[in-house]
RNA sequence: UGACCCAUGGUGUAAUGGUAACACUACUGAUUUUGGUUCAGUCAUUUAAGGUUCGAAUCCUUAUGGGUCAACCA
């Protein structure tokens, strides 16, 4: 193996750890608020932790940050769960903050008798009044020196359910004119009398992010703890909270969050279009969540790739969502089974056709030798797509015109003869004459063609609904724009087509299996399927260069 | 009116004091029984000004621009 590839800069810290002796491996983890499916941007944070311990020796965890029982649940981690596997990645131990509570008590416990905690009695917004701003100091709370053996015994009373919520917290006791107004005198327990998901009502306290997520990791001996730039103020109380309480020293470090265009990744907002049914659900195709982008047809092996190619870096970011589209396609060329599906049917009738009909070979996937082939059957009459034919065609149109000749795809070259119309002067047929020594594989005819198109024998079509999906915003950065970001939405981000016309293997088709709809684009089958009606999702389009000769005119 | 983080083609990421590169996009052309794929090629980059140095994208200073921080959320 030639590892060329440069380093990116969380690597080149762990290189120099193990090559300093510090660590002799490595244990990163993957840390989820139970409060929402996973988008593509936490894709990015697993690829990112679990590939860095794939990478180098260690072990990645999987721990749940479950310290909010009043936003968490069990559907959410159910689906978090899930998703992982999906992605590819195994984790070495299952976790959740909620697993510490005890641990993080005695911590509590700790630091109160180390006289750097105490139990404040002030309302939420008298804290905040007294918290000061960016550039003035706060105000120290009246409560502030309550003795050791007073903090103690209140907060002993907090957890036995003694008080309402909202009347008491413990604070660390650090510095209300800090620099930093997370070490203003931070919130490390509150009181909420509600039931957890898996806890119960064993606790009515529970800690807050800074008491549990570092402490967490310092019980779990992790290394590197890897999260987004806006953490970084966070790193100090984090460190010393590690500090103070002696405990294992982990180490947090900062990357910046990827961004995609024509889409959020805000759970905030993705949870608005899912309960204001902007969306069908989580798993709405459109969605940038990993289970939609599951239902849509993204494999996972294209998505490691795309969170491979964007990197990690510190900097802020766009990445544009064309090049999502690259890996998918990348991937799906080379996997996906290729069939032939009509979206928009136009008769064609084979005059001098005069068999009743015939089994033709067509290779499953021209990228794939073992890929094999299936039969098409083929007859007299066949749809054709309407915009493969033009009466009146502009220069370099390679399909089908009156006098023209093109080839069907796996079968025969045609010779448009003539064209039906209605009264109204719509094309409603059109009527060619084939050359039967031009049958493909045993082409004798010596005439080539520039344009090949798919077709489907009439009485051998089976009907299916097709889902046309375009991006969710017409703007490439809702969140930045005036007004609310719903406002963006694209009206036309899902087109069906309630009937289309595909050829009769894809009538066993499985929710496993890709496709390429020849020059139409990757589908694959929606779990809304029922016997007898067969619905395909668009994953993406083909890179069309026709459409961009068009539009230009 | 503070502290912290960041700044390389249209986009993303490299170059670790020594020739600014790779991928995507865009554009040419070739091949093609998918106007797909594949192949070949083209356009295009260091925020600015000073300084250090034989030599700076890289180190220093200042400026500019963008971002973050005042939830009993994570």
């Amino acid at each position: 193996m030639s590892e060329e590839r440069s380093l990116n800069f969380l690597e080149e810290i762990i290189e120099e750890d193990l090559k300093s002796g510090r660590y002799t491996r490595i244990i990163t983890r993957f840390p989820p608020e139970p409060n929402g499916y996973l988008h593509i941007g936490h894709a990015s944070s697993i690829c990112l932790n679990f590939g860095l311990t794939q990478k180098y020796p260690g072990y990645t965890n999987l721990r749940f940050d479950d310290t909010n029982p009043v936003t968490e649940e069990t559907e959410y981690v159910e689906s978090i769960k899930e998703d992982v596997k999906w992605l590819g990645f195994t984790w070495e131990n299952e976790r959740y903050a909620s697993d510490y509570f005890d641990n993080l008590y005695a911590f509590a416990l700790k630091l109160i008798d180390k006289n750097l905690a105490y139990v404040d009695d002030i309302t939420a917004d008298e804290m905040a009044a007294m918290k000061g701003t960016p550039t003035e100091p706060g105000k120290n709370s009246p409560y502030r020196d309550r003795s050791v053996e007073e903090n103690r015994a209140l907060f002993i009373r907090m957890k036995n359910g003694e008080f309402p919520d909202g009347s008491r917290t413990l604070r660390a006791k650090i510095d209300m004119a800090h620099i930093n107004m997370l070490m203003r005198d931070p919130i490390l327990y509150r009181i909420k009398h509600a039931h957890h998901h898996r806890t119960g009502d064993k606790w009515c306290i529970y800690p807050m992010y800074d008491f549990a997520h570092g402490q967490s990791d310092s019980i779990e001996e992790i290394t590197h703890s890897i999260c987004t730039m806006e953490f970084i103020p966070h790193r100090e109380l984090y460190d010393w909270l590690i500090e103070k309480l002696e405990i294992y020293p982990s180490h947090q470090y900062e990357f910046a969050r990827r961004n995609i265009n024509y889409t959020v990744t805000s759970k905030r907002k993705l949870l608005q279009l899912v309960t204001e049914k902007h969306v069908t659900g989580w798993d709405d195709p459109r969605m940038p969540t990993v289970s939609g982008l599951r239902r849509r047809g993204y494999t996972p092996h294209s998505i490691r790739e795309f969170c491979d190619r964007i990197g990690v870096a510190k900097r802020e970011n766009m990445v544009d969502v064309g090049l999502l589209e690259f890996c998918v396609r990348e991937h799906l060329n080379k996997i996906a089974l290729r069939r032939m599906v009509v979206f928009d049917p136009l008769k064609l009738v084979i005059t001098n056709y005069t068999q009743e009909e015939e089994m033709l070979l067509s290779e499953n996937n021209p990228e794939d030798e073992n890929g094999g082939v299936r039969d098409i059957p083929f007859s007299r009459e066949i749809y054709i797509e309407r915009d493969d034919f033009m009466e009146n065609p502009p220069k370099k149109y390679f399909r089908l015109a009156p006098g023209q000749m093109v080839r069907l795809k796996s079968a025969y070259i045609i010779k448009c003869e003539e064209v039906i119309k209605d009264q109204e002067g719509q094309v409603t047929e059109v009527r060619c004459t084939y050359i039967p020594e031009s049958r493909s594989g045993a082409d004798t005819s010596g005439i080539s063609v520039k344009g090949t198109l798919h077709w489907v024998s009439v009485k051998h079509a089976i009907r299916s609904e097709i889902r046309l999906y375009d991006r969710l915003f017409r703007v490439e950065d809702p969140t930045d724009e005036a007004g609310d970001f719903k406002e963006y939405l694209n009206p036309d981000s899902l087109q069906v087509l309630p009937e289309v016309y595909a050829e009769p293997a894809l009538a066993t088709a499985t929710l496993e299996e890709r496709f390429q709809f020849i020059r139409k684009g990757y589908f694959v089958l929606d779990r809304d399927t029922q016997s007898g009606k067969l619905v395909f999702n668009r994953t993406v389009g083909l890179k069309d260069a026709w459409a961009k000769e068009v539009k230009k005119g």
